[in-house]
Order: C-alpha cells, then structure tokens, then sequence
DNA sequence: AGTCGCAAGGTTATAGAGTAACATATTCAT
DNA sequence: ATGAATATGTTACTCTATAACCTTGCGACT
C-alpha cells in the first residue's frame, strides 16, 4: 500500500477506539458537556465499526446491547450531540454517521467514499477549505458550512478489481 | 448586486426554462433515449421552481396537473432518468432535486445552498474539481463523482440581515 | 399490418430515515 | 432536600425511497 490514509491503514483498532473515546472525554469535559453512558456507547459502536453507520443499525445494535427496544428517538438524540460536538459526522449521501478523527479542532468535512467496501476516508484539507472560500466569496455567498463527498474506489478496493 | 451566478440573476425566467428544455430535447435525440411526456413534465416542474424540489412535492404538483392520483415510484422513475442523463442534479442535504444550466457537458456536483431562501447555485469551477481529483489521488483513491455542497447565505439574503 | 419484445408507467405494499409532543427519570446547584 | 434543568423513554407520525408485480404502449422486424 503506497498510500494509507489513517481511516485506510491497517492499524490497532483497540488502540484506535480507545484513543478516540479518550479524546471525547477530555473534550466534554473540558467543555462542560455531559457525555453521557448512551452517548459514549453511541459513539464506541461508531468506532467500533469504522464505517459509515446508519442511524437504524445504530439502533439495533443498542437494543442487542441493551437486551431492550430503543426508539428512534433515543439514537438521533444521542447523535445530535455528538454531531454538535464535532465527534461525528454526517455522511449525507449515505444517510450515515462516522466518528471524527480530529475533533476539538474545527474543520468541514471532506470525505472519500468507497463505493465497494463502504469505507469512508476523511480528509484533512485546509487548502481546500479556502479555495471553495473563495469561490463562494465571489458569487457573494456567505460559507457556513462545507460538506464534500467524492465517491468511487478505495486503494484497496481499486487494486483488488 | 455585484456578484450574478446564473442561477441568482433577475433573468427571463420563461426563456430560461425554454432554453432548458429545448436542450433536454436534443441532448435525449442525440443520445437515443426518450424523453417521454413524464420525464419531460418533471424536468418542466423542476425548472419553474427554479428551487431544489422534493420528490413528494412533485408528486403532489404532478397529481395536481394531471388530476389523478401518482405514486411514487413513478416520479421516483422519472427523477432516476433525468438525474442518468445529467438534466438534473439532486442535493443531498436537502434531498431534493434541481435542473442542471448545463447539461451535456460532464461535470460534476457543486453547489451553494442559502439556508434563508433555500436557493441552490451550482458552481462551474473546473479548477476545483482539479484540486479534489488531486487530493484524492495522493491517498490512493480513484474519483468517480464529486458533491460538494456548501451551506450558508446567499448574498441576497445576507445583505437582507 | 401484425406481432414480438422490451421499455415505460401503474399499483400496492413496505422499508428506511427523521421528528413532534409529552411523560419520566437524572443530575446539579443551591 | 428541593427545584430547575438536562437527559432519556414512549407513542405516534411524517417524509423519503424502493421492492415486486402487473399493464400498457412504442418500435423494430418480418
């Protein structure tokens, strides 16, 4: 593999989620925000896969956890917490939530989407962020939020075909 | 207003629906596929709202139209063909869908959103598709479509403030 | 002109995604 | 301890999208 990005490289994903689990401790706490037991298990079984997951999967695999039902409710409450604490994502062409390698730093969100293995690698961009600044600047239009989602073949998955 | 993407000018809105049709016409001719009264009527309705249109609202204005009632499979089949042969965008974030100014000419998927007057202005800046491609390559991924989709306020609405 | 084959559209039912509104339970500051 | 605020539970619903199957109608070919 020449290149491998860090949600693409074969790492230590035990070390992984810890780390990021860890980070959002320290984040919530450091803000005064409540990250609460469902939140956090929210946000481990997002690491935990490392995929994009849906809400409605999210919501099956708290119900097998919990040996109980949980309504919708519940998950995208627990979602839109850590949405607005930047430990997510959003995938909007997938209808689909990822954990955030780098919260705490602000930044958009630039995503490489496999179309095959489902994979979804982030990208850490700045440059980006300022040419599409300044494109929109021109037209006159005032950027609040930027979400890129360029789909089509992983490393691997392209190599492998 | 100093800055008039297409899709923001005061402009002959009836001309520029007609402008789009026409096109749709002859790029289908060209191709061979069918531009049928179905398609057509969806491709008509999108391009006089001139806004990105859900898939039910246009199946309520379709309804209306034709005086009966139409299920969504059909104008679902109906958006599937437009958005294949590129007459239509559709915006994730708001899942909705928008006439394409210039069809034919493969491009892909950028877009500014007004969260105020939900307007969606598609960008033409190749350079940035440049940009994404080479990102993208440098972590080992092959491109096959690009949606960039930035949030925020139009400059009428941010002038309106 | 008939007819065969396929693409397009109709119909019913259901899956998937997200929210509104209200009730209950925790937590925290005092 | 107590009240206010925050978090979660519960029910019901809306909106978005697709599966599966059937019918229609165009169009190429003899």
């Amino acid at each position: 593999m020449e290149h491998t990005p860090i949600a693409c490289s074969h790492h230590d994903h035990e070390h992984c989620i810890h780390d990021a689990l860890e980070a959002a401790r320290n984040l919530c706490i450091s803000r005064g925000v409540r990250l609460t037991d469902l939140r956090l298990q929210v946000l481990e079984l997002i690491w935990q896969n490392h995929k994009p997951l849906g809400a409605y999967t999210l919501m099956e695999m708290l119900a097998k956890a919990n040996t109980r039902r949980v309504a919708p409710p519940t998950v995208y409450r627990a979602l839109d917490f850590l949405l607005e604490q930047g430990l997510i994502h959003r995938i909007n062409v997938l209808n689909a939530f990822i954990g955030c390698p780098s919260p705490g730093t602000k930044h958009q969100s630039y995503f490489l989407i496999c179309r095959t293995c489902n994979i979804a690698i982030e990208l850490d961009e700045p440059q980006l962020g300022q040419q599409i600044q300044r494109v929109a600047g021109d037209a006159g239009f005032t950027v609040e939020t930027q979400a890129l989602e360029v789909s089509g073949l992983c490393a691997n998955c392209a190599s492998a075909v």
